[in-house]
DNA sequence: AATTTATTTGAACGATCGACTAAATATATT
DNA sequence: AATATATTTAGTCGATCGTTCAAATAAATT
C-alpha cells in the first residue's frame, strides 16, 4: 500500500502534485490555514480531495509542504545577498545601506518578478509570521529565519560598534515590520503600479525603502561616515 | 421570542454577555476568526455555546461584535491625539514629530497601560487588517480607520508641501507597517520590559518610533527647518 | 502479454461545525 | 402571589470538516 511519503519513483504525473501545491499556496496565503477546506484545495487544482492526502499526507504536512518548496530558494537568495552586501566597502552609510538593500530586495524581487506563485509564497509567508509560535507546523521554518535576523543584527552591528544593542534591534525590527506589511499589501504595489510593472519602479521602490530606512537607523545614532 | 438584538431591557446580567466578549476577543486575537469555535468561546468563557447565539446573534456577528466594544474609544483617542498635534508649534520637524506620536502613543498606551482585554483587542486589530477585504464583517470598521489614514496624510502633507504626494504615502506606509508589526509582536514588548513594563519604558519607546521614524522622513526629503 | 507498481476515483466514516428550538430557570413587574 | 419578561440549559438539525479505504485506471517492468 503506498503510504504517503513516497514520490515519483517513476516519473508520473508530479505535474498533479504541483497542481495542488499552487491551488494551496494561493487559498492559503489569502485565507490563512484555517480559512481553507482540503475541498476547496482539490476543487481549485482539478482534482479529488483523496488525492491531497495520496501526496502529501495530512492537512498540516501539505501546508509544510507548500512552504518547503520554496523555503530553500528564498534563504540561498537573501543569505548570498548578505554575503554580497558585506563586501561592499566606503562609507558607514553606504555599508550600512547596502545591508538594508540586501534585506529588502530579494523577497520584494521575488514577489514582483517571480510569477503569480512567488507573489502568493511571501504574501505566506507574512501570514506565517504573525502565526501563534505554538503552531508547530512552521516552527523550523522560523527557526531557520531566525538564525537569518541573528546574521542581519551581527554584520549591522560591527557597522556601527559604538551603537547602542537595543537599538539595532530597534532599527531591524522595523525592517521587519516593512516588509512583512509590503508583502501583505501585494495588491496595493499592484496598484501603484497601474498593474504593468515597470522595472525601473521596482528599483525606485527599494530606493525609497533604503533612503527611508537609512536615514532612519541615523535617527537612533547610527553614524554617517 | 427574544430575537438576539435586544439587549438589557432589564438590567440582569450583562456580565455574562462581558464574558462572552472577552473570550471571543482573547481566541480570536491569537488563533484568528476561523481558527475558533462557537464552542471554544463558551468554554472559555464557561457558558453554553446557545448564549453566544442569543447574545450576539451568528458568528460573524460576534466578531463584528468584539470589535465594536472598543472601536469608538480608540477611534476617539488618536483622532483626539491628532487634533492635539494639529496644534503644535515650531519647526517641521518638531511638527512632524508631533504628529508621529499621536499616532503611536494611543494605542502603544492601550495595548500596554489598558490591562489585558485592550492587549488583546489591538492584537485583532493588526489580525483584521491583514483579513482580505472581502471579509464584510469588518468593512465598516476599515472605511473609519481608512478615512482616519487620509486625515493623517492631509495633515502630513500640510507641514511638508513641498514634498512629493507618493513620497507621503510611503512614509505612513512605513508608519503603519511599524504599529502593525508592534501589536503582533506584543510578546517582544513584554519580554523586552522583562514582565513588569514601567512607564518610563513605554515613554522610551515610543521616543524610539518618533526620532527612528522623524528621521525617516527627513530620508525622503522631508526638510528639518 | 502478463505483472507489478503508481496514480486516481468515488464513496464513505466519525467528528465537529454554526445555527436553532423548546423547555427550564431566574428576575422583575403588576 | 401571579404574571410577564429575560436569561440559561440541554439537545438536535443539516452541513462540512479531515481522513481513510477499496476499487478502478494508468504507466512501467518483466
Amino acid at each position: 500500500m503506498p503510504e504517503a511519503l513516497k514520490k515519483q519513483d517513476r516519473r508520473r504525473a508530479p505535474e498533479t502534485a504541483a497542481r495542488i501545491l499552487d491551488a494551496a499556496e494561493s487559498l492559503f496565503s489569502v485565507r490563512g490555514y484555517h480559512g481553507v477546506s482540503l475541498r476547496d484545495i482539490a476543487a481549485e487544482a482539478g482534482v479529488q480531495v483523496a488525492l491531497t492526502h495520496y501526496h502529501f499526507g495530512s492537512k498540516e504536512d501539505l501546508f509544510r509542504s507548500v512552504i518547503e518548496r520554496r523555503a530553500d530558494e528564498h534563504a540561498l537568495g537573501i543569505s548570498t545577498a548578505l554575503e554580497q552586501a558585506k563586501t561592499v566597502t566606503g562609507t558607514r552609510e553606504t555599508r550600512r545601506q547596502a545591508v538594508i538593500r540586501s534585506f529588502f530586495a530579494p523577497i520584494v524581487e521575488k514577489s514582483m518578478r517571480g510569477g503569480q506563485g512567488w507573489k502568493n509564497y511571501v504574501r505566506l509567508l507574512a501570514l506565517v509570521a504573525n502565526m501563534p509560535q505554538e503552531d508547530e507546523s512552521v516552527s523550523a521554518f522560523r527557526q531557520s529565519y531566525d538564525a537569518l535576523i541573528a546574521s542581519y543584527i551581527e554584520v549591522l552591528r560591527t557597522i556601527d560598534p559604538e551603537m547602542d544593542e537595543q537599538d539595532v534591534h530597534w532599527c531591524f525590527f522595523f525592517l521587519q515590520a516593512a516588509i512583512t506589511h509590503i508583502l501583505v499589501e501585494s495588491k496595493m504595489l499592484d496598484r501603484q503600479s497601474g498593474g504593468s510593472l515597470q522595472s525601473s519602479d521596482l528599483d525606485a521602490m527599494i530606493e525609497k525603502l533604503v533612503a527611508f530606512f537609512g536615514a532612519g537607523f541615523r535617527g537612533l545614532g547610527a553614524r554617517e561616515d
